[in-house]
DNA sequence: TTATTATATGCTCATATATTCATATGATGA
DNA sequence: TCATCATATGAATATATGAGCATATAATAA
């Protein structure tokens, strides 16, 4: 519930915030609480040194189990526990060729996303 | 070291994978290590609720930590520590101005990432 | 100086998560 | 059918991490 928001006038910060003003207008910009959900939960499944090696992968080619494995040069339990989680992200598919599993990117902006990231790092890196 | 890597032969899994011609392909378009491992760590940092409406609220505009925990509703140093975090990863950067200080992105890939990774989240949810 | 306010930080607990081993499943061919 | 190969999965373990509390620091004002 919403009571006073006075415009502009300074309140102590413990409360309210010491900026009702800046807080209300950021607050219209800010998406729902879902979303800010289903997004962090996007960049985590990005936020693992396995996993981006699988996306940047398969970024390149549709690739099986085997060959992540020895790309990355771990085991196939590890490797596909992690494909696991891509998948029931939505990251990533898979297509089944009698005993070989293949995955690639479920979606464009998967990829976009790392080349865009990767962009960051190497300016970081200056 | 690399002994042999005869073109097209079909190896068994457990060793090289079983597309040699593939892997050699996607290898020679990865990144190095060390890059993955920031890449990761860059996507990490976004990969939390929390930090993820700081960031938001950041690309909208620059704002005191204060101000930061009415938005969110959360604790002060719960706040204070995240921040700290998303400093260390050089992803904003603060300004004390007397008592208060303020935090910002320190660069604009930061907001574009952002923006990308939410038109991906809305277009799942379909 | 002391008091107050805003922010930072050390410590701890609880929880999440990545990897490993062992084993299960699924597909193919003998 | 059985054997083999590729992949998946369950359980266990080790590590990472987020939030809370208490407290420290920094700036300002009285």
């Amino acid at each position: 519930m919403k009571t006073d928001s006075s415009q502009g006038l300074i309140e102590t910060c413990a409360v309210k915030g010491i900026h009702p003003d800046v807080i209300a207008r950021v607050e219209s910009n800010m998406p729902e609480a879902v979303h800010l959900y289903e997004l962090s939960d996007l960049f985590k499944a990005f936020g693992d040194s396995t996993r981006i090696g699988i996306l940047w992968a398969l970024s390149i080619s549709e690739l099986c189990v085997c060959d992540l494995c020895a790309l990355l040069k771990m085991k196939q339990p590890a490797v596909s526990h992690q494909l696991r989680n891509l998948k029931q992200a939505r990251i990533v598919k898979s297509r089944r060729e009698g005993k070989v599993v293949f995955y690639s990117l479920d979606d464009e902006h998967v990829a976009r996303l790392i080349r865009l990231g990767m962009e960051h790092v190497r300016e970081q890196g200056r």
